[in-house]
DNA sequence: CTTGCCTATGCAACAAGTTGCATAGAAAGC
DNA sequence: GCTTTCTATGCAACTTGTTGCATAGGCAAG
């Protein structure tokens, strides 16, 4: 399972706690792995009770006590076994392109807002990756020379932006047919209910 | 559910078996959703027991009756009810990635024939998708003018190629990436091991 | 001083997806 | 005759992922 070696590959970049673990699936790591905090601390309780994963108790002051996961090495050990293993090829889940191809049994134009919205998304998370990019990779602050493990980071941030990228060019070509096609519903007879179905 | 909605679109634009379904997605609605023929079986089935679908037998020579598949009124009802609902946009889960960010725990060069392996399946999947624009959409035998459908249907698939032509570009980044590291940990002290954990 | 937010962890129930197996007729190759 | 392949459907068990809820201390705003 991925998850679990997502999870190796964050604490062996720094070790933390599943509430440190949860907020960086939402954001670095979540550029390509998404997980909500329940699946994580099942996920750390079954790597510990396997011996993947060792624990620290950390006082804090101020907030509630912390336990810091860290990655002992039969974890290691068996991420290195799963790098070397091929993996299928990823497929897509695009709920946005289900609802594209069935509002040609609806009405496409009530589907504009809902495009322009994820069109909004989809902007914002680029420009948060390119700020990210920035900050750590290309910017003034940023070490240089990259070490192999900031270079491997830095090229997956840029699968990340040339995804979101690709995604905002792809929603426009999505709003100009929908557009189209709602001009084109109006001039016909019987409106938008006159498509073939 | 998407995978419901997903069915209820396939079958709005052809009545069909679970085999067919199935097909189906590893072809067209496979550009953007999986399912596998247990998931669409038992979808299916649902679908039928709460009234979305009806089924009917079909007998054929030379091969098992089939069942074939038709949206019903509450079916359409429902799809429509979901097209009207937002949606989260997606968020992707990518193995490859998290093998990339992990492989600077391990050796990066160990990685290679794995991602040549994933362009070459890239690459095969923009190929059979651009042989089907030219089939369904843009070569001499499509038809003229599109309908709504089709349109609708065409603005998915250049999604499709979108994708394929964005990753085989990353994936071409990351071989360049894992080459670079490659040559500097051999020019290292300690080979491939002496990266920074 | 109460309400809401942030850190921090977790259970329980449910929904969705995967894997392995089973059945069965017909065609095609050896 | 035997094996393999394709069509066609399905059960059972298991793994993953989601949703709702619960607890609990501290902090900040009003």
């Amino acid at each position: 399972m991925a998850l679990d070696h997502a999870i190796l590959v964050s604490l062996l970049e720094k070790p933390g706690s599943g509430y440190e673990l949860a907020r960086r699936f939402e954001r670095s790591i979540g550029y390509f792995w998404t997980a909500t905090h329940q699946q994580i601390y099942r996920v750390l309780k079954r790597l510990e009770s396997e011996g993947a994963l060792t624990v620290r108790d950390v006082p804090q002051r101020g907030r509630p006590d912390k336990k810091e996961y860290s990655v002992a090495d039969p974890g290691r050990a068996a991420l290195s076994r799963w790098l070397h293993e091929p993996i299928e090829p990823e497929s897509l889940r695009h709920d946005l392109a289900v609802k594209i191809r069935g509002a040609a049994f609806d009405d496409p134009a009530a589907l504009i807002d809902e495009v322009e919205r994820h069109h909004q998304v989809h902007s914002g998370r680029l420009a948060h990756y390119l700020t990210g990019e920035l900050r750590d990779f290309t910017g003034p602050d940023a070490p240089v020379p990259l070490d192999a493990g900031q270079e491997l980071q830095h090229v997956v941030l840029r699968g990340g932006i040339a995804y979101e990228r690709m995604t905002i060019a792809w929603l426009d070509d999505v709003l100009a047919t929908l557009h189209t096609l709602s001009s084109r519903a109006g001039l016909a007879v019987g409106g938008p209910s006159a498509h073939s179905a």
